[in-house]
DNA sequence: TAAAATTAATTGCTTTTTGCAAGTAATATT
DNA sequence: AATATTACTTGCAAAAAGCAATTAATTTTA
């Protein structure tokens, strides 16, 4: 199924394709937690169902944000990773935890103020820097092994 | 009714509350075009129907990105306009822009390739700046008239 | 000042999306 | 060979989004 975008909005436009429940979510766990397969996923807080994360991880796929593939020796499992273009979220990921950081707290206390915020909040341009190598590192980890 | 969060991640409880169609398409508005009144955002391209844009607004307010009003003279036109926290959204909208500046013109090719855009890209800071500057000035002249 | 137009909604109904629970099929582990 | 794991799919229920029509208060115009 094709994505129907309303009208040439750049904002609007990207809020078409990313702007639900999940489709961020989804990019954060792989940005912030490493997630790399469909049981990482589903394994972490928010609770995804299966159908839902089957269907958003194929969105993913569709608009070049993800790519899935497998391990030479291991044919069960599937390995979902960010391509350039999800690691260009970084930005949009990071704006996001500064906004919580700074004007969610009021109506929901409980946010985390871990490590990453703190980096973040003193040095942004460095943690973005800090997220995209740590992910690429990662993910040459896993493929060479 | 009150929001419902996820857990206490940044990022999702950001998405739990802004993380649907029209929530940032509607601060979108109010920042790149300076919408402000029901009408505004009804005319507006993405052609928001009335019951949605009506309960949005809504949340908007609970969650503290939009404040109503009125003018003294004038009982029946509301006025929404950004408080300080949805001022703090401008990063986040303009990392949206960039994004599918970079990486949605693939899928979508008619995104719109405005004067906004062109400053973004070669100074982000000053345009954030501008944005925030301009929004702030057009409240000032609206509400000493 | 009465009629028409505008603004900001609400209501009822339909479609689409999300979510839950259960089941399945292939692969990997014990 | 039996069991467990991974990555799904299917069927159904609930929630959200969208459309069309209506309403009520206010403002404009004739």
């Amino acid at each position: 199924m094709s994505i129907k975008f309303r009208c040439d909005c750049p904002v609007t436009s990207a809020i078409d394709v990313l702007g639900d429940k999940w489709m961020l979510v989804i990019v954060k766990q792989m940005i912030l937690d490493h997630s790399q397969t469909f049981k990482d996923f589903i394994e972490s807080s928010e609770g995804i169902a299966t159908n839902i994360l089957s269907t958003k991880l194929k969105m993913l796929e569709e608009i070049g944000v993800v790519k899935k593939s497998k391990l030479p020796h291991n044919k069960k499992t599937n390995l979902y990773h960010l391509t350039a273009s999800g690691l260009a979220l970084i930005p949009v990921i990071s704006e996001l935890i500064l906004w919580s950081d700074g004007h969610l707290r009021g109506i929901h206390p409980i946010i985390q103020e871990g490590e990453g915020m703190i980096q973040l909040r003193s040095n942004k341009q460095a943690f973005l820097q800090y997220l995209e190598e740590s992910y690429k590192k990662m993910v040459s980890e896993v493929v060479n092994s």
